[in-house]
DNA sequence: GCAATATGTTGGCAGCCATAACAATTCCTC
DNA sequence: GAGGAATTGTTATGGCTGCCAACATATTGC
């Protein structure tokens, strides 16, 4: 079973609304899960056979989905043809951080098909972000194949973004105070753009082709250079709040001796647990992923094992938290978080069943994200999907 | 805009479908926001006038609704039928505490028909719980007049329930730990029994009844004798978890030199807010709602204001905790959590101000819960109301 | 009393999905 | 290698749903 978004209404529904959900669920069902059978999708969506024909059908005249002859079948029968997302359908994914801005171009289906990463002197404004973005986007969109259609611009960005304009109500790391950044990207590149806290765009990620897949209740939390971002899913959909800022688990209390934290309250997460300490006691500056689990796992310095026990009894917290307050079937550990949770096998576990009630600490696992620096291009691409998974039809060319 | 559910599938939808969303739509809104004429339903579906008129006609048809003539009205135009849930479609509701249980029978459209605490000497077992509710039920189930139908049992019980199967996972104040809860009294009575945490089950009274009319985000958090419980309302939806463990908001973290909770934690807010402290300093006893304003309101005890103070910080960390996380509309306090907020106004609000972040605080508002006594009553009968309103043509007698 | 307005009512229609019968293709067995 | 079983694509038909348009009805305001 997927994590399929729902697409009905939820006030009165007509004969429309019915065809536009169902064709929407095919094509999520192709995107996200891969290429599938029509038998598969009679099954999954258990729609009668010649309505998943017309539908498919529909979808590939939309040129959004293509079928292919299976390979050997090792059942009997009738082969069924296997639906495709069409990957010509692209979306750009942008991600602004402090030091660098990555673009990418990824296809329906979540492949990513380019992907630059720039690195900036200094903290890029607004309009060096929006200027390097549009550069890098007409330049990748001037190679891809003539075919292509692209669909609009996503934007994973660390910060808070308020869902109904995409403004940047704040983003600390990059000093952003209520900036229209969607809006002038759009204005630049001639695209539509939506934004998203990176987090969040992490976590959809994440849960529709990472570590998450299939999983419909998770939490995810990032560790980064500029702090900690968290995104949770519920029921299969991400979870937004009243105005998008939802998710920030990276500002709940974990020590009430703890020094005051950008946000104006003391003893956050993200003031206890950060990815510079870690380096700090390490010797390491800006290292890979691969390097940060290296360091750890061949370190024997007391030093080491102490700050990393102690970011694990802080991390804890917030995931007994979490735990109890979401009941989630996983938690998702990204970034330098993922390090430090492989780094000490069984504590996290161990401090969740202690710390939690009985009945949510009964089913949860923990596992490491999956998706690395495919990550917030895929995430970010999702944003920009949305519309056209939504409503396959109407947002035809 | 009203909270409503959605019933329509995640996968595929046919034409059945269609209908019983439609039929689930209408009769959800009359049964959450009162009588409304044909013309309202019709503007807020965005269904035709002759749609609405078969619908309206198959509701009545059930027995689920009637139409009563307008009284007098304003404006001009032929006058539009006012639409009514049946309020002789009933359900009972059950809330078994550590001294008491509740009975009540709830008509649809949220009327409160009956209701009786009956005090019990001790924490009640499962078998007594079960023998007193089935005795109340059969007795008023007797009482009610011939034409009413009854649609099951609702029960609100202050513990983990497992919604797979209603099983009380763990009601450490009952002292029930993996009890059959619902199928022994759904054999004694002889009806469906469904059972939810308390504070779920207020969560979802509050929102479509009490202070959270409209609210499509919030958190509800309800303190009383035996803790602090919490339930959060995400897009019109009850947040379940997984295993319907979810909201236990009363087990967060709000004190890192707290003392140890039953939970396995330290420094929960449940430990540090309590009741009893609170009625230990005013010098109560079990008093009624409105005796714990007026003591509040009356004492002029340092040692009263102290309590209350530091009782408010430790809840205001918790709502920073869940401003951050769920950014809702709307926080809604219970029991003796509505107290103590009340006795000291605006404390609350200027502690979320101050410690939440940018963009989640900017829109949330605190206030009070509204529904009192009639709070587990209006909740638990909506549990046994949920399948009739989903579909409401198949659950017809 | 009449026009304007809003809404109920009715009959016909378009579109969606289900059904059933048939055709196509594969696997399995002998 | 032939035939049967199983599965699925294909096609024509039909039921049901909601929409539409025209008409009927009831109220307000002049």
């Amino acid at each position: 079973m997927s994590a399929i978004e729902t697409t009905a209404r939820s006030l009165g529904n007509n004969v429309d609304n019915l065809r536009r959900h169902n064709l929407s669920t095919l094509l999520g069902i192709v995107h996200r899960d891969g290429p599938a059978s029509r038998s598969r999708l009679t099954k999954l969506t258990e729609l009668n056979r010649s309505t998943i024909a017309a539908l498919v059908g529909e979808l590939v005249t939309l040129g959004l989905a293509r079928e292919v002859q299976p390979e050997g079948s090792r059942t009997a029968g009738r082969p069924s043809p296997i639906v495709v997302a069409n990957e010509k359908v692209v979306a750009f994914a942008v991600n602004p951080e402090i030091n660098a801005i990555t673009v990418g171009a990824v296809g329906l289906g979540g492949v990513v098909l380019d992907r630059v990463r720039m690195h900036t002197g200094n903290t890029p404004s607004v309009v060096e972000a929006v200027a390097l973005a549009t550069t890098e986007i007409k330049r990748m969109r001037s190679r891809l194949r003539k075919d292509v259609r692209v669909v609009g611009v996503g934007v994973a960005l660390p910060g808070l973004v308020r869902r109904e304009d995409g403004v940047v109500r704040l983003a600390p790391h990059l000093g952003w105070i209520d900036e229209p950044f969607s809006g002038r990207l759009s204005d630049a590149v001639g695209l539509p753009v939506s934004t998203a806290n990176d987090a969040s765009v992490g976590a959809t990620a994440e849960s529709r082709f990472g570590a998450g897949r299939g999983v419909r209740d998770l939490v995810y939390l990032n560790g980064g250079a500029s702090g900690i971002g968290g995104g949770v899913i519920v029921e299969g959909r991400p979870l937004t709040g009243v105005t998008g800022y939802a998710g920030e688990l990276g500002h709940t209390l974990v020590n009430s001796a703890g020094i005051l934290c950008h946000c104006g309250a003391t003893g956050c997460l993200e003031t206890e647990v950060t990815q510079s300490r870690l380096l700090d006691v390490l010797g390491l500056d800006d290292p890979e992923m691969d390097e940060l689990d290296h360091a750890i796992a061949v370190s024997e310095s007391p030093e080491v094992r102490d700050e990393i026990d102690r970011q694990l009894t802080f991390l804890a917290v917030t995931l007994r938290n979490a735990v109890n307050i979401f009941n989630p079937r996983l938690i998702v550990l990204g970034g330098f978080l993922g390090a430090l949770f492989e780094a000490s096998p069984g504590t996290i576990e161990r401090a969740i069943a202690e710390q939690t009630l009985a009945g949510p600490g009964d089913c949860v696992e923990v596992v490491r994200a999956q998706l690395r620096s495919r990550l917030l291009m895929i995430g970010a691409a999702e944003l920009a999907f949305a519309a056209l998974l939504a409503d396959p039809a109407s947002s035809a060319t």
